[in-house]
DNA sequence: AGAATAGTGTCTATAAGACAGTATAGT
DNA sequence: ACTATACTGTCTTATAGACACTATTCT
């Protein structure tokens, strides 16, 4: 009548059970081009991504050796996808407190041919700066940032074309329809700063107005003055300074206003 | 140097894998209320639970007994969870071409006291009357229809609690910023079925109002009039039927209008 | 006629969008 | 003075929100 009971009863080994669980991690960062003083980003979202290795760390001849991969690995006994994720990730750039989120699963049968391997989809939003001290490890031979254009004409591993695609659309909403465009930048930043993040996922025209996103910031329940602080890293000009408001936003399709 | 080299070194056996892969269904359905004639909807949103039965379909005692439980079960060999879950929902229900969409992984060791058993999370659209012909089967002693108040009432199985709760709270922001409301109504509906379906996730008061939401709904690029095409079914006066037009919709945080 | 839902008319306040113009400070 | 960015002024147009009003049809 007990679980404990139940549990002598049970046989784990009635149904077929896969053969390993693993993370992916789309890393993306967002790099500054033309970076000058007294002028406002340019920017360009890009992914990190590995090239694996011929030989694996153990001497062995790699699976889909020489194409461009997520990194990622196996999840531990210990903790679940996300946490191996996030261990992956501070292995691999060192840095802690990084944004992660997880956005799907792949699992059909057949995508991994050492046999049926589920991997965890998740993407990473890391500053600039961290991926600086990035370095080749046992399984990759190179480590690189390219644009999303760049990528797609990449030969990749797996099925890591689709995951890539899904981790895309994914920040790309994201970064329009939540608040996470504060991951990619400093806590307080100028109207320009986060215009520039924004322009690297939409042309919107109401966005790509300087003056009509100058002054929409001002109105954004989310978004606060930090008072009295300027900044002159985007122009000679004193330019306010904003920081984020912690706080849920759902804007329905189905009204217009806040 | 080939795939097929890599593949004979490969231990498939290296890591631990898990125990078992499953798929979970949070089944939500939106009842009409007072389903008088001439009289516009009044709509609560319900999930489907079972109740685990204490004697399972191989005579033995069932772990998490007498518990309310999303439905689900083991992903065969030859699917993925997401098929999985299809499957299980039409064994279920008896209903083809139901929307379905996975959320999340839920994967935490000893989530479930059998083993390191990871579940899939998703969240299915069935019309009312579908679950109508709904009845117990062996895994399960009642399958019953709870508002979302109530569930959180139940003694629940396993980590259904926090599974509800992301199903519930991902449903509610679908609701209102995708167009899968279309999947509660009928291909045409009327503005006061459509506000129906969406005051069952939000009190925002621009949907509340009837005559601001009557005037806006003929504003939206996704909805379009049917044409002279009436009808009386939620009123003595001919309402308009509208229906959704297939498109993506990306509202951002940042701009007002479409 | 009465009742209930489906709208429309109309007014006000607010916001968007366009575009010109001003402000600031380094070179 | 020049230049580039950061705004602000101002006008026009569109929309939201409120609330009254009309329209339709069954009972």
């Amino acid at each position: 009548m007990s679980n404990e009971d139940a549990l002598k009863q049970y046989d784990v080994k009635r149904y077929r059970t896969p053969d390993g669980y693993t993370s992916d991690i789309a890393v993306f960062t967002i790099v500054s081009e033309k970076v000058e003083e007294y002028k406002p980003p340019h920017m360009t979202l890009k992914l990190m991504l590995i090239k694996r290795s011929v030989i694996n760390d153990e001497g062995h001849i790699n699976i889909e050796a020489g194409k461009w991969a997520l990194p990622g690995g196996f999840v531990q006994e210990d903790e679940s996808a996300f946490e191996a994720a996030k261990r992956e990730l501070e292995e691999e750039t060192g840095v802690k407190g990084i944004h992660i989120k997880h956005f799907g699963i792949y699992d059909k049968p057949g995508r991994d041919p050492r046999g049926w391997i589920i991997t965890n989809g998740h993407y990473a939003i890391v500053p600039d700066h961290s991926l600086s001290s990035r370095e080749a490890n046992d399984d990759a031979d190179e480590v690189e940032l390219f644009s999303i254009e760049e990528v797609f004409n990449l030969d990749l591993a797996f099925d890591h074309r689709e995951i890539i695609q899904d981790a895309v659309s994914m920040i790309t909403n994201d970064l329009l329809q939540t608040t996470i465009a504060r991951r990619f930048l400093p806590k307080e930043f100028t109207y320009s700063e986060l215009q520039a993040v924004l322009l690297t996922v939409t042309n919107d025209t109401a966005i790509a107005s300087e003056a009509g996103f100058a002054r929409k910031i001002k109105s954004l329940p989310f978004i606060k003055q930090v008072e009295g602080k300027k900044t002159q890293r985007t122009s000679k000009s004193p330019a306010q300074l904003y920081e984020f408001i912690d706080m849920e936003i759902v804007k329905p399709i189905y009204t217009a206003r806040y």
